[in-house]
This record gives C-alpha cells, sequence and structure tokens, in this order.
DNA sequence: AATGAATGAGCGTTCATTCAT
DNA sequence: AATGAATGAACGCTCATTCAT
C-alpha cells in the first residue's frame, strides 16, 4: 500500500506540475520534457506512471472539472431559493474561473482543435453544468419562483442558460477583462430571468 | 492582366484547399505539404504566394470573414423590424455557419490556443457582430420596439446577445447538432427579448 | 552592336551591384533573389546573363581583380627607386584594400571555404602579386640597392613578401583597424627590407 | 562514473568526426546529417549531446585550438634561446598544421565567414599566438639576442611575426604545398630575425 | 530580351515515444 | 522504480535553378 500511495502521490505530482503548464502554454507547446523538468524527474519516468501525452492531459482535465463542480454544487446548496442558487452558481462558477485564470480556456479551445481528445470530455462537462442548472430551474418551478415549465423546455433552459454563460464568460477571458465578467453576468442572467419568469 | 488574374486565381485556390484543411485539422496539424498537394502543386510554391503558414491562415480567416459578414448584413438590411432584423441575422448567421460547418468553431480555438495570431483579428470579428447587434437594437429603440436604452446599456446589451449566442452556437456545433441550432437560437433569442423588452 | 553593348552594360550592372552584396554578405549568404532585386530585374533573368551564382562571383573577382591590379601597378611605375616602388606597392594596395573595404577580405576567406570555387583564380592573383614584387625586387637588384639573389631567391623573397603582407593585411581587416595597417605595413615591410638587404 | 565516462566518449566522437567533416567541407556544407551518419548515429541524437551545429563547431575549435597551443608551448619551453624557441615555435605549429590538415584554415575563413560565429574565438586565438611570441621575443631582449625593444615595439613585433607566417602558411596551405612551409617559413624567420636583430 | 511560375532537394530542428537496464 | 540514450517522422522554410512563353 505504502508503495501504491507513493505512485499516486507522484501522479498527482506529474499532475499538478502539467496542470500548470497546460495553462500556460495549451496542449501542443507542453512538451513532456517541459513536464518532466518541472515534476523533478527524467523525460521518459512520464511514461511508466501515464501511457501517453494525452492521458496526462486527460486526467489533469478530470481533476480540475471535479474540483469546480465540487465548489459549485457546495456553494449552490448552501442557498434556498432558486434565484439565490443561480447567483450562487454564477458568481462560484467566476470564482473558480478567476482561479483557474486561462485554464478553463485553454482547455476548451484544445479540446476543440484537437479532435483526438474525446469530445465526450466536454460533453460530460457541459451536461453536469446543465444539469445543476436544471435541478436549480426545476428547484424554482417547485417553490413557484419560475413559471411551470415541463422537462424538455427545462432542459432546453438549461442548456441555453450554461451556454449562454459560457459565450460571455469566454469573451471576457478573452479580452482579459475577468473584472468585468462580474457585471456582465448579472445583467445576463437577470435579462435571462426576466424572459424566464415572463414567458 | 491576364497573369494578374492568374495570380489570384491561384492564391484563391491555394485559400480554399487551405481552408478545408484547416477546419478538418486546425491549424497547426495541417502542413505545408498538405496544402500543397491538394492545390497540386509543390510546397515550395506556397511560399511563391504567401510567405508563411501563417500568412494563408490569416488570408483565409479573412475571406471567410468577409463572406460572413457580407452576408449576414444583407439579410438584415432586407428586413424593416428590429425583431425581424435580429430573427434575420441569427438565421442567416446559422446558414454560414452551417455552410462552414466547423471552420468558424476551429478558427475561434486556435486563434485562442495561438497567442502569435493577433487577438485583434477575432476582436475586430467579434466587434463587428456586436456592432450589427447594436445597430438593430438601436433601430428597435428607435421604432419603439425596444425600451429607451442608453448607449451604454445597448452596448452591453448587444455584447451579451452576440457572446450569449455564440456560446451556444459553439455547443451545437461541438456536439455536431447543427440541426437543432436553430430551434435553440429561436428559443434563446426570444427569452432574452423578452428580457430586454420588460426590463 | 548597339544590342551587344546594352548586353555588356546589364552584365556590368550584375557585377556591381554582386560586387556590393557580396561585400556585406559573403557568396553563400548572398541569394540570386538579393542580386536580382538591387538590380532591378527579375530573379531569372540573371540566368540569361551568367550560367550560375558562381560564374557571377567568378566575374566579380575578376574585375575587382583587374582595377586593383592596373591602380597598384600605375602607381609603382611611377617611382623609380626599388624601394619607392616598395612604398608605393603598399601604399597603394592599402588605398585599395580601404577602397573596397571588406570584399577583398570576404573573397578570400570565401575562396577557401568554397573549394568548388577554382583555386587557379586566387593562385593567378597572388603570381600577379607576386610577379609585381619580384619586379621591383629585381629592379633593386639591377640599381644595386639589394644584394644580388639568383631567380629563385626572388622568388620566394617575393613569395614571402606578399604573403608576409597578406596576413598582416587580413588582421587588420578582420579586427577592422585599417587605419593601423599603415604603420604597420611600413613596420613590416622595414624590418622585412632590413632583413633582405643584409643577408 | 561509467554512463558519464561514455558520455563524453560519445560527446568526443561527434567532435572528432564532425571536424573531420568541417575539414573538408567547412561549417555549412557539412550537414547534421552527415555528422550523424559518420557517427553511426541517427540525426536527431546528436542533439541529444550538443544544442546546436554551431555549439558542435564551437566544440571542435575549442577542442583543437588547445590541442594546438598545449603542443606548441610545450615545444616552446624546451628550448633555452630566443632564436631556438622561434624557430620550435614554427616548427611545431607547422608540424600541427599538417596533422589538421586544412582545418585551421577552414576554421579562419569561416569564422570570418561567418559573423555570427564570435570573432573573440579568433581574436583570442591570435592573443595567444601573439603572446607566445611576443614572450619569446621578451626572453630573447633579456637574453641579449634581440636589441632592447620596449613593450610597445614588442607587441607590434610579435603581431607581425605572427600574421606574417600566417600570410605564408596560408598560402602555402591554399596551394596545397604543404612541404614547402618549412623551408619558406625558415626563410621568412630567418629573413625577419636579420631584420629584427638589425633595426 | 526577359521573366513569372514552379520546384526538388535539402536543411536544421523538435518531440513523443521506446527500450534496455 | 526510474531513466539515459536513441530515434523516426515530421515540419516549416530556403534557394539555386529551369523553362515555357
Amino acid at each position: 500500500m505504502t508503495t501504491l500511495a507513493k505512485d499516486e502521490v507522484i501522479k498527482s505530482d506529474i499532475l499538478d506540475e502539467a496542470a500548470k503548464l497546460f495553462r500556460h502554454y495549451g496542449l501542443q507547446k507542453t512538451t513532456m520534457e517541459d513536464i518532466a523538468k518541472a515534476v523533478g524527474k527524467g523525460k521518459s519516468t512520464l511514461y511508466y506512471y501515464y501511457k501517453n501525452k494525452e492521458e496526462i492531459f486527460d486526467a489533469v482535465i478530470r481533476k480540475e472539472k471535479n474540483i469546480i463542480f465540487r465548489n459549485i454544487q457546495e456553494a449552490v446548496s448552501k442557498e434556498d431559493s432558486a434565484v439565490k442558487k443561480l447567483e450562487a452558481f454564477t458568481r462560484s462558477k467566476m470564482r473558480e474561473i478567476k482561479r483557474m485564470n486561462t485554464l478553463y480556456q485553454v482547455v476548451v479551445s484544445d479540446l476543440k482543435a484537437c479532435n483526438e481528445l474525446e469530445i465526450s470530455i466536454r460533453r460530460n462537462y457541459d451536461c453536469t453544468e446543465a444539469e445543476i442548472l436544471k435541478s436549480i430551474l426545476q428547484y424554482g418551478v417547485i417553490t413557484g419562483e419560475f413559471p411551470n415549465y415541463d422537462q424538455q423546455e427545462l432542459d432546453i433552459l438549461a442548456f441555453l442558460l450554461a451556454n449562454a454563460q459560457r459565450g460571455v464568460e469566454s469573451a471576457c477571458i478573452m479580452d482579459k477583462k475577468l473584472d468585468e465578467i462580474g457585471e456582465k453576468m448579472d445583467f445576463l442572467v437577470s435579462v435571462l430571468m426576466n424572459g424566464i419568469r415572463k414567458s
């Protein structure tokens, strides 16, 4: 078990260092050499722990994703009205984005550029996000905060909410205007809420 | 003039073939060799017409961009109410997206991944898009379709509209559900319009 | 004949521009493109006038060489004692070197580097130089300024004089101390003259 | 230690093979492929040991330089009169030149052609050579073999001696008359010595 | 007389990956 | 458990040269 534990520690080390590098340089421009150097091991040692460069990237994504959603879910569950939950969602997501600065960004773009990376990861990712939003909307329907949408409508609304937010985030991140995300997102959410409540 | 024309024809050929390849494989994975083969010329011939791989990519983007916006603007100008203009905007943009299938997509992601490519292009690009939307909104304010937003509010609304749409498009494209873009976008726009009209 | 003359004019133009470029960048780094651009013609036009890049280089050398030696010989012939002739030789050669600044230099080095360039050119070159010096020494023997060396001795002395000077020139040129050539050369010649007279 | 030793052996192998090739073809025309083939390794393996083609060239020069000067200095130090030391200098230098056949030559010329290679190497090189000669001349002043030159005069004499010799060497090497270097150099030195002693 | 167009051959360099130890 | 050594396969790019017109 000690060996296994040590194994896991090193794997985690590799992931952490790789994450930092991917954040700055993206998948393509980060070399195995870079990662190995950062970890303080020989380049070929990486292949003892991971089969591939892609496998490392994959693992990095998974790890980051989990952290983000654990944090978001936690923040959402603390609130007790659908609107407050939505605000908590947006707020905590923004906090996560800022924490990772550009990783999220690079990830998304690289996932797109590199077809070989399973799109499924991203889809899971979006699903999770949309699922959280859907459950919030459902909660709002139950509490009467929102009109009585049926399941299909909720699916679409959650999808739209998730991706409308993603588009705005993306723009703000690209323009390096992270500090503007807050107010713009608030505005977007309020406009969408207006639309959702009224229709 | 014949020579000049032939020159332009070949340059255009190169661009067309390069565009196809960039669409499928992105900037990095598309090699000069690939492009040359597709055009049916020697690799070094490309350098007779373009200085760089980047210059080719650049030209591809510029060309596509211009086509898209010419088409969108044309469609928009034909309508006479703000709401119809907005619908025309969304519709024609979707048509363009389908036409290019994934290029638009790859472009955006590659621009992000490759910092060395002037972000300015993308920014201009977004600006243009947001500007069209803003002018539509302004038109709606004048015709009384929308409340009397001030300039700053219009800026933000246009920004949100543009990027919310982008997020949804992006998701649909990645899930290869281009046929779903239509209804989803209609829904998004209607929700946003509701929100905008009411607030 | 007009055509022929025009032909010669252009060939000469090419040589002049090529010479300038070779001076600055050497044989290898000067491209046909560079030369063509400098002449204001198309790259392939050069091949109408010269078979090769090497042929151009060749012609440049020959031309420069002729100019130099015509000037040197002229200066030498004006003096009437061997010692004065020798001084005139050194002085006018230095003048030529300064005139060409670095061409002479680059030529020598490139000739060495590029085995494919006929060594014979350089040999002719040195021969001519050594021949002038030999004739001066012979003159000095006749006038009694120098001891009664035989032909073989004169050959060797001329060879040594020529090449000792070349070594010093070379060093001064490389250190970019063209202004020091004068005094150093004077010193060298005086020491050699002392040695020659005495032995 | 074995590994380290093996590493050094391979690095040395590369240098040796590279040296041979540089000798024949110069820096530019010797390709990494050539060197790799000569060493019996893959081209990319070279980059495991050296960062650059230039770094290899650099190392070759440095190595050759050190060998030459160690040998020359050793030969010089064995003699006890200035004149004998000078003869030893010339003799051992000629021996080294013959040993390297043309490398020395190519080195000098390539250094000139390739501005990007630090001229400083060559300058240090020449300095060392001139310094050895100067110390010999100083020794001769002390032993009374030579007149009482002051420091500045010794500097110039050493410079002249070094470069006059270089010029003659150069000529002999280019004419591929290595066997004539000996007598010509003896003659040159004796003439110069005459001049130096007398003036 | 002049050249636009085209290209083959090659080069230096990078990097993920392998494998014996 | 770890890695030093090695490499194949590319890649972007350069340039002298050719040739039809």
